[in-house]
DNA sequence: CAGGTCCCCTGCTGGC
DNA sequence: TGCCAGCAGGGGACCT
């Protein structure tokens, strides 16, 4: 479910509510959600355990909490991950208790105020991952484990012009490359089809053959529609839900391509297709956007 | 090395 | 009504 924008919200509502707060107890009730930490969920328990948040940082979709003893818990949400800050006597006639992974009490210092903290995933292709010897440098800095991911398109080091020429150098189809996390990070199956829809790139384009600015005019499209998917997704969570996506509601309005196979192509008319590229459905009009 | 395939899960939907 | 195939917005391990 989570592409940048909705990871951001997350980290946002994250930021907001648990700044300042101490772990105080972690349970992990499925071993999916711990399974790349090495210790399993005792390392996971005591290495957060008596740690405060600091900061909630993010790269792409990946997003840390950054503790007082020089590490950092690295969260990935993958298809279904929510973090859901709740109050801590909300229990199992919550409709997200049959889902829930990791579960989590902080207080914060003076106050003594709890909160808890839920990570839920249906299809438990997420996790939490502590990750030592982690120090904030500068923004381009991300803990050791996140070393491979790519610059976000928000991301002050990112560039347009240099990540274009890497992908007119890669022999592979352009899609692909935009849902290639070490190319660029961020963006998912939905802002890539949207993304190459604004650009009139065709999702199987040979990137050889594209001029460098068109791939440049694809990366800062990229990046709007990650932009006005981020206005929406602000909007919709409140003080103590912090929201992963809206889920149904807000995206679909704004969509172009994604979803819209068989529907008319809101430039030129023509009726949208849904092909599978790289594994994943893509959809685009066979129009606007030829392949060369 | 780079590119491509498979696989990890659960639950919903639509067709028969 | 029930069953089953197909599909879902991610990414990492492992092939060639």
């Amino acid at each position: 479910m989570p592409e940048l924008p909705e990871v951001e919200v997350v980290r946002r509502g994250l930021e907001d509510h648990l700044l300042g707060y101490t772990f105080t107890n972690v349970a992990v009730l499925h071993p999916r959600a711990v399974r790349h930490t090495i210790g399993g969920a005792e390392e996971l328990c005591t290495g957060l355990e008596g740690r405060s948040v600091q900061a909630v940082r993010r790269r792409g979709k990946y997003m840390w909490l950054e503790l007082d003893d020089a590490s950092a818990l690295i969260v990935h949400l993958g298809m279904s991950g929510q973090m859901l800050v709740k109050d801590p006597v909300v229990g199992a006639e919550d409709p997200n208790w049959k889902h829930l992974r990791i579960h989590a009490l902080l207080q914060q210092h003076g106050t003594g105020v709890q909160r808890a903290l839920w990570f839920v995933d249906q299809r438990t292709f997420g996790y939490w991952r502590p990750t030592k010897n982690w120090e904030w440098k500068d923004q381009l800095s991300v803990p050791q484990p996140l070393a491979h991911i790519a610059p976000d398109p928000f991301d002050p080091g990112f560039s347009t012009v240099s990540t274009a020429q890497l992908i007119k150098s890669k022999k592979s189809e352009l899609k692909r490359l935009l849902l290639d996390q070490t190319v660029v990070s961020g963006i998912g199956n939905i802002y890539a089809d949207e993304a190459l829809w604004r650009a009139r790139l065709h999702p199987q384009q040979n990137p050889g053959r594209v001029a460098t600015h068109r791939l440049v005019e694809l990366l800062d499209a990229a990046r709007g529609v990650l932009e006005a998917a981020l206005a929406e997704g602000g909007t919709s969570f409140d003080a103590l839900y912090v929201d992963v996506s809206g889920q149904s509601g807000y995206f679909e309005r704004f969509l172009s391509a994604y979803g819209r196979a068989g529907q008319p192509c809101l430039r030129c008319g023509e009726t949208l297709q849904r092909r599978v590229v790289g594994g994943r459905s893509s959809h685009f009009c066979p129009r606007c956007q030829r392949r060369y």
